[in-house]
RNA sequence: GGGAUCUUAGCUCAGCUGGGAGAGCAUCUGCCUUACAAGCAGAGGGUCAUAGGUUCGAGCCCUAUAGGUCCCACCA
């Protein structure tokens, strides 16, 4: 406490000092016990890939503001964290790395690669969590987890299997996206629509035997004419009844194919005419299905045109069509080309276009485990935030397909499939089998492909605590209580989270999900490299803090909203970071060398119980807000309160009392319990929004506890309620906002101190000024206050203000000016005027009167009252002034 | 094609279950008042997108319209 504090706050330094006391400390583990209750939240794994950026900075801010919330109302509470292995995204990373050291991925073997992908997990792994620190997460860092760690690996094994062996996991061969980049499917959440402008080709195809007579086809991918089987019309088309059924001359080719009927054509569309590719078309391919046509691929994996592609077999697929369409413009069965716009499947992670083919790959059936998970939203066991995502939700489980979960890629989960080197038999089980149970063949070789990153997340908030053991964390922690994430990422993620939660462990993995939007830059623009537009957290933190980032990324902010990053609004955070540091700063000045002792309720003044009862009703809000999850609003009134309340009104009050601690130490002993209580409490509000700021003046501000992040929470007292000290301290401001409009509209200096009359014929208000002359004697700029009950030893040179139940006048001699007054009460007169019109049209109302609350009926009454006394002060005065 | 969401002060946005329009920034005026000029005291600025409806009462609920954003979807 002996410590000079500087006039600025600085985060800088004070911030690691203080994480690391907290870590060292052990504040952040949670353990199982029984005499508390859990709350936990499981944090959204980082990619190791992933750097910090401002989503994170969102997403993470938001979960700590919560568990630091439960943690000091006496919850177990904790936040478990982790990071997710993201098998395309760091393969790509040591693909290139090797690439800089002359070496390719097919040049090594799968263990080689492996080892580089845990080389570089070593390296850089950790790099994102050491990131998320410096924001003050208070995650229990000792329970770190990764999703390729041993027990999340077997959780997913166990997962597999179990969903195999129950008919819900199978290998199939379908039209799956395919990746030509990554050379890996993809499921179909990982593609990305893209509007493109592009072309319709419009092909003649002869018929066959009938020379001259042909059949005009639209494609927007002429090079996947090679695979072809069939052309096909509406059955209901006029116009091709008669070539049903007949064959056509496929071009560019020796094939024939034929036409076919398929009610999925749509007759108004292009020519009425489609080519029908099973291979490479995911219409096509179930138009195949119900007419038994070949399918033929003609692309390769790496996007080249195969050997079925004839003369341009070894092409690039945009190579091939530009070459076969200027061969059939040659030949003359180019009809037309059109611009056509169309949508393009991208993969999301590396924008190539997807590329549709037929594979054997693993799917997750769908149909029947979404179920619960759709039942569970319907019910309320889980519920979405902000509430209108249930719709998106349901939109997507509505029209749910089987999830394609192998990837053709090694750094992730392997398929626990074996097949038999002998008979080829397939074994699906958690470990390696000893021999093919149909041959007995002791050489069984593993299914080459992992699983979707996606597969092994879906399992984060049970495989984190121990599951498919039967641990006492999962016992007690699971579910969990709230998962807070971004809006993009419920498909991905979140509804398979829900739909495994049900599935193995036959509960919801959480009771509420809290959706945060995109922070976008100034322009409204999505952060993105290309762009290079991001704002880096990292440097914000460095520049004003981590609190004032976070405040930022909080305050008006409503749930599922984006929202834009301005410097500006950092500032202004920094800024209040600041008025909170200089106001204990002062507070803690004056409690320099001075016991403190609560005092008595009646040695409390009235402004004493008025903050009091401020910071108590204050606490009953935030609280209420922030039960549902309002953070923004709780933030917003804390930081109202500190700033309008406490620091321009209660301090300002007070400092007068603190001046005069030997000739009232009663009073000056009041005041200064209650700017510690009042700080401390509101440090405490403040404190899961502002962790840093506030631990660094808490600790210093009192000895008795060690760390702000485990004291109690406040909570409403109804002892600390006294709505008539509110009362009265209302129309003290109000009186001093008068004074002050008074001064500055008369373009006084407040050097210039007058004395101020208060006129009221009421006894008990004269009362209340009375009593409370002390308070604002400085803040109104006055040199002594008469309280009187008629103008007896006013002057005429006084300016007058009206106020509810008095009149005020201060003597300004030489510097009155009449005219200005004359002014300031016609403009109060006219705002009067409307606030009576509209209180005698409401009380006029029959129905008002018959239907409003009566509450509601007094409340107008009460208000028509004052504006009506205040009303007849304003003329009684304009009418002197006539004179 | 289906769905969601937004339209509030010059800018960016809050506004919880319907009961006298708010904040930050910006602008203007005056202040280095012994915590803070990253501050203090004042001021100006909005027919809450438009049109109907429900209600004693609508920024908030309902219905249309216009414009913006986003998501989903197999129109070749």
């Amino acid at each position: 406490m002996s410590k000079e504090l500087a006039k600025t706050y600085d985060p800088k330094g004070i911030e690691d000092r203080l994480y690391e006391k907290w870590e060292k400390g052990g504040y952040f583990h949670a353990e199982v016990d029984r005499s508390k209750k859990p709350f936990t939240i499981v944090m959204p794994p980082p990619n190791i890939t992933g750097q910090l950026h401002m989503g994170h900075a969102l997403d993470n801010t938001m979960q700590d503001i919560l568990i630091r919330y439960k943690r000091m109302q006496g919850y177990n509470a904790l936040w478990q964290p982790g990071t997710d292995h993201a098998s395309i995204s760091t393969e790509v990373r040591v693909i290139n790395a090797l690439k800089e050291q002359g070496i390719d991925k097919a040049d090594l073997t799968r263990e080689e690669f492996l080892e580089k992908c845990w080389d570089w997990r070593r390296e850089y792994g950790g790099r994102i969590v050491k990131q998320l620190r410096k924001l003050g997460s208070s995650a229990d860092w000792e329970r770190e987890r990764f999703t390729l760690d041993e027990g999340c690996s077997h959780a997913v094994e166990q997962v597999f299997t179990k969903l195999y062996q129950k008919g819900w996991i199978y290998k199939g061969s379908r039209i799956i996206n395919w990746c030509p980049l990554c050379k890996t499917s993809i499921s179909d959440a990982e593609v990305e629509h893209e509007e493109q402008d592009g072309f319709f080709w419009h092909i003649n195809y002869p018929v066959a035997g009938e020379k001259g007579r042909f059949v005009e086809i639209a494609t927007t991918r002429p090079e996947t004419l090679f695979g072809d089987t069939a052309v096909a019309v509406n059955p209901e088309d006029e116009r091709y009844r008669d070539i049903i059924g007949k064959t056509l001359l496929l071009p560019a080719t020796d094939r024939e194919i034929p036409v076919i009927a398929d009610p999925y054509v749509d007759r108004e569309f292009g020519t009425g005419c489609v080519k029908i590719t099973p291979a490479h078309d995911p219409n096509d391919f179930e138009v195949g299905k119900r007419h038994g046509l070949e399918e033929i691929v003609v692309i390769n994996d790496d996007a080249t045109m195969n050997e079925k592609a004839g003369k341009y077999a070894g092409m690039d697929r945009y190579e091939c069509r530009k070459a076969l369409v200027a061969d059939l413009e040659e030949q003359g069965l180019l009809v037309k080309v059109v611009p056509h716009s169309h949508n393009v499947g991208t993969h999301d992670r590396c924008g190539t276009t997807v590329e549709p083919m037929i594979k054997q790959q693993w799917f997750v059936k769908m149909d029947e485990m979404i179920k619960p998970a759709v039942e569970g939203v319907k019910n309320g066991e889980i519920k979405l935030l902000p509430a209108h995502m249930d719709k998106t939700y349901y939109n997507w489980t509505d029209n749910i397909r089987d999830w394609c979960i192998s990837r053709q890629l090694w750094w992730g989960h392997r398929i626990p499939a074996w097949y038999c080197d002998e008979c080829g038999e397939m074994v699906v089980f958690v470990e390696k089998p000893d021999a093919c149970p149909k041959c007995g063949c002791k050489h069984m070789t593993q299914d080459p492909d992992t699983l979707d990153t996606w597969f092994s997340s879906a399992l984060w908030p049970f495989s984190t605590l121990g599951w498919p053991e039967k641990t006492k964390d999962l016992d007690y922690f699971y579910p969990n209580d709230v998962l807070v994430t971004g809006y993009d990422i419920i498909f991905f993620w979140v509804i398979r989270m829900i739909f495994s939660g049900y599935e193995q462990m036959g509960k919801a993995p959480f009771h509420t999900v809290l959706f945060h939007g995109l922070v976008r830059d100034s322009q409204g623009r999505k952060m993105s490299k290309s762009l290079g537009n991001g704002i880096d957290p990292l440097e914000v933190i460095d520049k004003y803090g981590a609190d004032a980032l976070r405040l930022t990324l909080i305050t008006g902010n409503a749930p599922g909203n984006d929202m834009r990053f301005y410097w500006e609004r950092v500032e202004a955070s920094r800024n209040f970071a600041n008025k909170v540091w200089n106001a204990s700063r002062f507070i803690m000045m004056n409690l320099e060398g001075v016991i403190v002792t609560e005092p008595s309720v009646d040695e409390l003044h009235v402004a004493d119980r008025w903050i009091l009862s401020g910071v108590n009703t204050l606490a009953k809000d935030v609280t209420e807000n922030m039960d549902r999850f309002e953070l923004g609003i709780a933030v917003q009134k804390v930081h109202d309160f500190i700033w309008d309340e406490f620091c321009d009104w209660y301090i300002e009050i007070a400092k007068v009392r603190t001046w005069k601690k030997e000739e009232d130490p009663a009073s000056a002993n009041a005041a200064l319990w209650t700017l510690k209580t009042v700080l401390t409490r509101a440090l405490k509000l403040l404190h899961p929004y502002m962790p840093f700021i506030t631990e660094e003046i808490f600790c210093t501000l009192q000895s008795e506890e060690e760390t702000i992040m485990l004291s109690r929470w406040p909570k409403y007292e109804e002892k600390w309620n006294f709505p008539e000290a509110e009362a009265e301290a209302a129309r003290c401001k109000d009186l001093v906002k008068a004074v002050r409009n008074v001064y500055t509209g008369m373009d006084v200096s407040p050097q210039r101190k007058a004395k101020l009359f208060i006129v009221s014929d009421n006894a008990s208000v004269r009362d209340v000024f009375e009593r409370n002359k002390e308070v604002y004697v400085n803040l109104a700029f006055t040199n002594g206050i008469s309280v009187q009950a008629d103008k007896s030893g006013i002057g005429t040179d006084a300016v007058s203000a009206v106020i509810p139940d008095a009149v005020i006048y201060l003597p300004l001699e030489d510097l009155v000016d009449f005219e200005k007054e004359k002014e300031r009460l016609l403009k109060e007169k006219s705002r009067l005027e409307k606030e009576l019109e509209r209180s005698r049209k409401m009380l006029g109302n029959e129905k008002f009167v018959s239907k409003a609350p009566e509450a509601k009926i007094r409340e107008e009454k009460d208000k028509q009252a004052k504006y009506e006394q205040m009303m007849e002060q304003v003329l009684e005065r304009l009418a002197q002034m006539k004179q």
